[in-house]
DNA sequence: AGCCAGGTGTACA
DNA sequence: TGTACACATGGC
């Protein structure tokens, strides 16, 4: 059975790839030539796709499986899902039409859709990983992460991974978190995060409907849950538009860069922009981290 | 060598 | 409310 989607009309295969190929420690996807693979859990099965582009098209393989209807369903599900396919990109380019910076940025990606995290436990610990320091380091982290503690399947001599699921990082202890170069606060924040989802009830959709200021409070509540991580969530897995972590280094950076600043945004700038940018925040953030990649 | 990386909680005033 | 400090490691 064919699985296709239909790309929406401000899509570019090109610019979403160059942003899943961001990283060669990327554990969690596989991109190679001009195709992406990558490990689902659907229907409590372990299924490996393989996503390429034709025209106006992305044709979806399963190559471990001959897949049903519900199970073809659910995959065009996910992928609609991780790569923003559903949302209309033109009010955004409206708004960009009025500000150089915002007009530049998106010339340059136009088509870029948000790639986020279907998964909020997946979403929340990377988030976690990479606070306070350096993607790369966040990276290799991930990578003994997953690669320790998460499902695999291994096609044609390569293995892919699933993320670790929170019943099994609910398990774990500070020091074998640690033994992978988590900080001793990031390890128990991970935990935190992992027991909220399991004994608290903390849940993706429960978080869709509280809208943001509620949603934002509730994950705040998490010991190791600051600003940063909470509107990194609400931005990439629960895609509140508005969404935005204004304290990013990453988002200072591209800002300083993009206006030709001498010194990075001050707090009250970045407030400033927040507000100016309004439902279109997390788009332009995701923008301003994809101008920071090389071969713009 | 020292500072900065996709921050946060805690300890103090 | 506001500021100092530890935290893990790696790159420059």
């Amino acid at each position: 059975m064919s699985i296709t989607i239909k790309t929406p009309k401000e899509f570019s295969f090109k610019e979403c790839y160059r942003f899943l190929d961001r990283s060669d420690k990327e554990c969690l996807h596989d991109v190679k030539d001009s195709k992406v693979y990558k490990l689902l859990t659907i229907q409590g099965q372990l299924l490996l796709i393989e996503i390429e582009h034709s025209k106006d098209i992305l044709l979806i393989n399963c190559l471990n499986k001959r897949v049903n209807k519900s199970e073809k369903t659910a995959i065009i599900e996910y992928v609609n899902e991780w790569w923003d396919l559903e949302v209309s990109l033109a009010p955004f380019y409206k708004f960009c039409k009025s500000d150089p910076m915002l007009k530049k940025l998106v010339k340059n990606h136009r088509g870029l859709r948000m790639i986020g995290f279907p998964d909020l436990f997946e979403c929340l610990v990377w988030a976690i990983i990479g606070q306070q320091i350096n993607l790369n380091f966040a990276y290799s982290i991930k990578q003994r992460f997953v690669e320790k503690y998460g499902t695999s399947l291994e096609h044609k001599g390569q293995k892919y991974y699933l993320f670790p699921d929170a019943n099994a990082v609910s398990q774990l202890t500070v020091e074998a978190l640690k033994e992978l170069k988590f900080s001793r606060q990031k390890a128990n924040y991970t935990i935190n995060v992992a027991n909220a989802i399991l004994l608290d009830g903390l849940d993706k959709n429960k978080l869709v409907k509280l809208g943001y200021d509620e949603a934002k409070n509730e994950l705040k509540k998490i010991k190791g849950i600051g600003d940063w991580t909470a509107d990194y969530a609400l931005m990439k897995c629960i895609r509140y538009p508005n969404a935005i972590p204004l304290g990013d280094v990453g988002l200072h950076n591209a800002l300083k860069e993009q206006l030709k600043m001498s010194t990075k945004p001050t707090k009250a700038a970045l407030i400033k922009f927040g507000t100016e940018w309004g439902t279109h925040n997390g788009y332009i953030c995701f923008y301003l981290w994809r101008s920071l990649l090389k071969d713009n």
